[in-house]
Parts: C-alpha cells; sequence; structure tokens
DNA sequence: AACCCGGGGTT
DNA sequence: AACCCAGGGTT
C-alpha cells in the first residue's frame, strides 16, 4: 500500500482491471478441469458421446436451459425433438405447434424467438451459423448462447458465461462485488475470454458449467472440488460469499377474473397477445382486477367488452393460485349463467378497444368476437378468430400457462362433482 | 442500468 | 420465504 504524498489529488477508486491470468495457472486449471469432466460430466440427452455436437440438438438444449435447471428441461427436449428431429422442420412448424410444446416450461419469448432463429437461419445461412458474431443476430441469441452454441457446436475458441461459470471464476479469481455491475462482469468475462482453450472450447465451457452445477453452487462442495487448491476464494476463506446474494423485491400480486363458458363439455379459450406475460398462450376470456375491483362486474363487462357477449355472472367455480419469479397469480374463474350476443356488435368494424395498461392486460384478443357462441342455442358454431372450445381432457397440443392448466382442471373437477 | 419474462427445486 | 437456475429483450 503506499501512501498519498502531500499535495497529491485525491485519487477515485480505481477501476479493477481483470486479474491475471498467468499462462502456468491458465494450463493447470485445464488440465485438472478437464480431467475432471470427462471423469464425471454428465450423461445429458444433447450431448454427444465424443467431439462436437450437433448444432441444433445443442442449440435447443441451450434455450430451453436459459434460466431452467437442467432436470426440468430433459424431458420438453425429448418431447420437442420428437416433434421436430431437424432445424428444417423446426423452421416449417407453425408457432401454435411449437408453443404448445414450449407450454409448462415458461419463458414463453424463448419458444417464438427459437421459431423465428430457425427461420431466419434456413433462409438467410441454409442452417445455424458457426460464428458467435453471426448467431448473435439471430433473435433468442445473447452473449452466452451465441457463445455456448459456438463453442460447443462447431468448436470456435469463443467463451459462454452462465450463472454456474461465472460463479465458478469469480471465486477462483477471488472477483469480490455484484456480477450485475458491469465492472464485475467485465472482470469475470475477461477471465473466462483468456481461459478457454483452443483445443476443446464446447468441453471447457461445458466443464466449468458443470461444476457450478454440481459441486461448486450456493453452498460449495470444496471436498469434491478438482480446482479446490487453485482457488483463491477459497484460499481467502471467501467462497461461500462470492458472489453476494441478489436481493428481489416481493412479487407483486396479479389477480385475474375470469369466465367458465361451457359448451358440449368444453371451455372456452382467448389467445393472449403474443407479447408480454404468458405471451401467445390461450386462457380463460377475462380481466385484470385492480385493488378492490369487484370480480363479477369485472367479467361482466370484459365479455361484452372483447367477446360481444352480454352474460350474467354467476358464483365463483374455481380459483388457483401460482407462485412466478416475479408475481404471484391468482386466477379465479365464474360461472356464467346466461350469455347473449349484445345487439348490434355481430360484426363490429374498427371498434376502438381500450388500450390495455401495458403488462396487466389480460386478453389477447385484437378485437370483439364475430358470431357469439350460444350456450343452448346454437347458432354458428364455426370457429371464431383468436377463441375455441376445447375440452379440460384434451389438453395436449394446445399452447397453455401452467397457471391456466391448473385452472381448467379444477374447473373440470367441479363440474365432474355436480 | 433497470425491468420484464415461468416454473420449479433447494436451502 | 429466500434464492437460484446452462439468459435475452426492451426501455
Amino acid at each position: 500500500m503506499r501512501s498519498r504524498r502531500p499535495g497529491a489529488a485525491p485519487r477515485a477508486p480505481p477501476i479493477p482491471p481483470v486479474p491475471p491470468v498467468p499462462p502456468a495457472r491458465a494450463a493447470a486449471l485445464r488440465r485438472r478441469l478437464l480431467a475432471w469432466y470427462d471423469a464425471s460430466r454428465r450423461d445429458l440427452p444433447w450431448r454427444a458421446p465424443q467431439g462436437a455436437a450437433d448444432p441444433y440438438r445443442a442449440w435447443l438444449a441451450e434455450v430451453m436451459l436459459q434460466q431452467t435447471r437442467v432436470e426440468a428441461a430433459i424431458p420438453y427436449y425429448r418431447r420437442f425433438l420428437e416433434a421436430f428431429p431437424t432445424l428444417e422442420a423446426l423452421a416449417a412448424a407453425g408457432e401454435e405447434e411449437v408453443l404448445s410444446r414450449w407450454a409448462g416450461l415458461g419463458y414463453y419469448a424463448r419458444g417464438r424467438n427459437l421459431l423465428a432463429a430457425a427461420r431466419e437461419a434456413v433462409a438467410r445461412h441454409g442452417g445455424l451459423p458457426a460464428t458467435p458474431e453471426a448467431l448473435r443476430a439471430l433473435p433468442g441469441f445473447g452473449p452466452y448462447t451465441a457463445g455456448a452454441v459456438a463453442s460447443i457446436a462447431f468448436g470456435v475458441r469463443a467463451p459462454a458465461v452462465d450463472g454456474n461459470a461465472a460463479r465458478v471464476l469469480a471465486r477462483l479469481f477471488r472477483i469480490e462485488g455484484r456480477p450485475e455491475e458491469r465492472a464485475v462482469r467485465e472482470r469475470i468475462l475477461g477471465v473466462a475470454a483468456r481461459l478457454v482453450p483452443a483445443g476443446r472450447p464446447g468441453d471447457w465451457n461445458q466443464a466449468l458449467m458443470e461444476l457450478g452445477a454440481t459441486v461448486c453452487g450456493r453452498a460449495p462442495a470444496c471436498g469434491r472440488c478438482p480446482v479446490e487448491p487453485l482457488c483463491e476464494a477459497r484460499r481467502a476463506g471467501r467462497e461461500r460469499g462470492i458472489p453476494p446474494p441478489r436481493r428481489h423485491p416481493a412479487p407483486a400480486l396479479l389477480r385475474v377474473a375470469c369466465a367458465a363458458l361451457w359448451r358440449d363439455g368444453r371451455l372456452l379459450l382467448v389467445r393472449r397477445a403474443s407479447r408480454g406475460l404468458l405471451g401467445g398462450l390461450w386462457e380463460l376470456p377475462g380481466v385484470t382486477l385492480h385493488g378492490a375491483d369487484p370480480a363479477r362486474a369485472a367479467v361482466r363487462r370484459a365479455l361484452r367488452r372483447d367477446l360481444g357477449l352480454e352474460a350474467s355472472v354467476g358464483r365463483e367455480l374455481a380459483a388457483v393460485e401460482r407462485q412466478l419469479t416475479h408475481r404471484r397469480l391468482q386466477l379465479i374463474a365464474y360461472e356464467i349463467r346466461s350469455v347473449r350476443p349484445v345487439p348490434g356488435t355481430g360484426k363490429p368494424p374498427g371498434k376502438s378497444v381500450p388500450k390495455p395498461v401495458p403488462g396487466t392486460e389480460h386478453r389477447g384478443r385484437a378485437g370483439p368476437a364475430g358470431p357469439a357462441p350460444g350456450m343452448r342455442s346454437r347458432p354458428v358454431p364455426g370457429p371464431v378468430p383468436g377463441t375455441r372450445w376445447i375440452s379440460p381432457d384434451a389438453l395436449e397440443g394446445v399452447a397453455i400457462s401452467t397457471a391456466v392448466r391448473r385452472l381448467v382442471e379444477a374447473l373440470a373437477a367441479a363440474r365432474a362433482k355436480e
């Protein structure tokens, strides 16, 4: 520590540089970690027995693994690959079809971006491009996924730093501070870029992540760690404090009231807008409640505005509550006693629909439906754009969130008891 | 930089 | 209940 000379200007705290990565240390880390990976890597469906992975499969796995644990993604990966075995098959698919295979996985923009990127890759490159820069230009490819696919599938010497790798590297090089801050992130990325070996970039990146997932977690098992002797956080006794935990505000409550419209044992579903919460998925027609909104009146207004239906709203039939990361989602379904078309709105032209507060809208449709679906009378049973009737025991193939699935199941159970 | 986006497991 | 997960997009 050098003392400041009298008269010298007080210096702002220096920006910490990327920690040095001596070649000998890099070589030791690579040797030990790759040996450990060869011996104890998990047998995952998208991993080739040896060598480079199939680009399409590696990409699909990476997207499904975004913010999603390996064990949770595996069954989805198998089913998705069965439906869309190749990049070309995916590119030729429809969004509804893709989203129905994604249903339950969450973060549905991943599914939509996956389809858009597949189409773009086939059209512009005749397949997935090999460089991180070209991949990065496709929807759904951020820095991590671009580096992961380039290194794992194409052998490009690019880093791929996910949450696991970031934690491992921060500990190995004792990088203190919050990884959300740019300076900290740049130091981690700097170390990562210097460490990737030219020989086995994909295995190296996966080894870092694998170590973070199985050994170097929030509560690290240093006794099983192949690089413990090289870990500066461990040497300083700081392994448990790096990285510091993030804090999130308590999730807000989102109350949604909806209508259980039955016809011939089937329920009416409407489609949500493709952006925002649960974008592009099907749900019961309804509305988000604000404050102490009376639920039944709100449902009545929503049916009139969105579907052109005059309805009599009955009692509560079912309710479910789901915990999302950032929301407590509460769904309440009400009985619909009778329903008839609002006079004069059978063929609404460009009727102005009140614009919902962004992020709180609970209708997926651009405008009112055409012919009203009658309950007893059956005026025009033809399909209405943006709506569909589904049987509760035929939910496979329907793009529907877990929350709405639970609600539909509860409604079917309540109906069965009558 | 801050916020949004699901669902589920671990501690 | 807090925290996290093979992150990316938008503002």
